[in-house]
DNA sequence: TTGGTTTGTAACTGAATGGTTATATAGTGG
DNA sequence: CCACTATATAACCATTCAGTTACAAACCAA
């Protein structure tokens, strides 16, 4: 498999590409099912009861998800079950989240320093 | 320096900033303004002119990137300097772009089966 | 069939926001 | 002083989008 690589300066059509992916990520309600996936596949119904979202909500931003091959479904009967179908996602919710754990404790730094 | 972990189930107030930093970098000219800058610091106006943006706009878009620590400011005379103050969004970017390249390999692979 | 349950979806609303225009601020040179 | 340059900012507009409501579709049980 070749090896392909963004160019350098950005082009707009990727830069785009790589920010919808972001803004993909970029909601508490998506990142907290992300989250909650972690421990493997969960139906519509019990993600949404525990997020305290209606179904509705739930399902659309599920289905964006999936969409855009994040995650993926499983129909048994009624239920319908999602689970994360691309691993990456945890990494880079990982290196995120310790980017912003690091700001986080930074500013902490700065209140106590006051 | 402890090691500090979110909350499993991630809560929404963790959810929240975390999907504030997503959203940060989920636009195109703010992605194509870090891109430019991993050569070093530049000015503003000579930023605005490499993308074709605005003066204006693209000195709102610095400012939202530097007020959330990822970009750092020095003036000299007329001239603004930024430049990253966190190299984490290089890993950051990287790794989603990664996975953005992956999927985009995939979309197209499907297209080349048909 | 009838009723109940789970999920998907269309239409709508309010809030957030990227980009523009115009203006303010501040530094430089004559 | 004045003009010019580089940057920041305020006001505004158009678009995007998360969430809600209502309803449709699909499946199961009795």
């Amino acid at each position: 498999m070749a090896q392909i690589v963004l160019p350098h300066p950005l082009t707009p059509e990727y830069a785009r590409s790589v920010a919808d992916r972001f803004r993909l990520l970029g909601d508490p309600t998506r990142l907290r099912l992300i989250d909650l996936l972690r421990d493997g596949e969960r139906t519509v119904g019990s993600l949404a009861q525990e997020l305290g979202c209606t179904q509705a909500n739930t399902s659309k931003q599920l289905a964006l998800l999936a969409d855009a091959g994040l995650l993926s479904r499983r129909r048994e009967g009624l239920r319908c079950y999602y689970a994360i179908a691309d691993p990456a996602v945890f990494e880079i919710c990982d290196v995120v989240c310790a980017s912003v754990l690091q700001h986080l404790n930074a500013s902490l730094f700065q209140l106590k320093a006051i």
